[in-house]
DNA sequence: GGGCAGCAATAGTACGTACATTTAGGTACG
DNA sequence: CGTACCTAAATGTACGTACTATTGCTGCCC
């Protein structure tokens, strides 16, 4: 009952088959087919009807990208079903938080179209140029963590202005209005001193120590997110490891 | 004239053939060998009598680290001699200072062999093992940058007594006495706000934010590095960028 | 029931072949 | 002299085989 159709691969195609096949597994991965076992390479082989070194060409990306692990003897294991995109410290900082089962929340201290002279500047457009800016202080558990700060460009993220942020994560907004997260960006981690205002809304006595992050996130090469977050440093590290293989921001 | 030597490769090694080749190959590489140009896949063939599949194997990791890229039709191309071992934001922000045209220089404080509980305990050993210690205030062009105090094994490190690090890296040392850096680790990057002493020493008036980069270095998935280092946050940021393929610490 | 031996399954290593596709260079021709 | 074509070389793709090392399971024996 597995070989029902071996005709997923075409063989005229100008991609090469293994390019085919490791599609398709990162699909059939991604869409859960393989919680319960990774097909050996010799059921992948009949299977799609290739030989075991196009078997093998695909598995190598598939390893190479920490989704599934091998070894002589046992048969592959799955790490993970999707490509986890890096989308920076502040991401992983959040989902840190959220990973540690407490509830985010966010008070709305602004959330409309104006204009903003410097945050024109950081996206590349006119200083004159309409944003949406949203200005927060992020909750968890009930205890201030963060003040965050970002601006899109208002012919991106109008329609966002209605949106209700206090439960409601940015990133979920846009893509439930169909708009993808920015792809790529930069960092700029600092330490700040925190102003009586500042400390007052992250519930701090006034001179306090706060890790500063000013981001700006690109979507395909174009920047779509100016960001400031000051993060408050007595409760709250970023981590990193990193080895022989690159870098690897938190746990 | 290419074929003097076949006998590199020692077929009844546990080591694999390719793995042989590739660590062969890598060795050339950083000697400088194949500044005019790298050996087309049959060459090697011949030069290590191993087939194609073997060379193919190792060049795809050497492909895979960025030293050369090929394509259809045309030789291999050298684009670097070195792979760059990432060895975390400290390493960057160093680097980073150096790259500007800063002469880093250091103010030694302390240099020696003592116990220490609190780092002991980090690099897992008892709490009374013997361990070195270097405390320094990091000066770039004269200006300090950063408090610098480190620890590790005085059994890895004992030899480093009696060098002199106001004008060279530990890492430069540890390798001048045969021994390798850090292959691995992690770091955990939080804001402090600088005490009266440390303020002195770093040159900036008392209440200040800093940034405190706590990090343990690994080599083998061994502890063998302990730091903690303080850096001034009004005049250097750390800064990364990031993409679909992952991060990237400094510029 | 526990431990050990043997066996089958599986991925790793290593060899072979053939053809496709692309690149670079040389040659012939206008 | 330049262009167009052809050829050789090189890597990419794809197939085959065989053996090895390791793992995990099965079944036997104590």
């Amino acid at each position: 009952m597995a070989t029902l159709d071996e005709v997923r691969l075409d063989r005229t195609s100008a991609q090469p088959l293994w390019a085919q096949l490791h599609a398709d597994l990162l699909r059939r991965l991604e869409a859960g087919e393989f919680t319960r076992g990774f097909p050996a390479e010799g059921e992948l082989r009949e299977e799609y009807a290739v030989s075991r070194h196009t078997v093998r060409e695909a598995l190598r990306r598939i390893r190479a990208a920490g989704l599934v692990r091998s070894g002589r003897g046992r048969r592959s294991e799955v790490l993970a079903t999707t490509i986890e995109q890096p989308l920076g410290t502040l991401y992983s900082m959040f989902a840190e938080v959220e990973s540690q089962g407490l509830a985010q929340t966010s008070t709305v201290l602004r959330c409309g179209i104006t204009k903003n002279e410097q945050a024109a500047t950081a996206l590349g457009l006119a200083t004159d140029t309409d944003l949406f800016g949203l200005e927060r202080v992020r909750l968890a558990d009930g205890m201030p963590l963060a003040h965050d700060d970002v601006w899109m460009p208002a012919s991106v993220a109008a329609p966002l202005v209605s949106s209700d942020f206090t439960r409601t994560a940015l990133y979920t907004e846009l893509e439930r209005h169909g708009m993808s997260r920015p792809d790529g960006g930069r960092e700029r981690i600092t330490a700040t001193l925190l102003g009586p205002e500042q400390a007052q809304q992250l519930g701090v006595r006034s001179p306090t120590a706060a890790l500063l992050i000013e981001r700006t996130g690109t979507l395909e090469g174009q920047p779509v997110e100016c960001r400031r977050t000051t993060v408050r440093a007595d409760r709250y590290a970023l981590t990193m490891s990193f080895g022989p293989n690159g870098y690897h921001v938190g746990r």
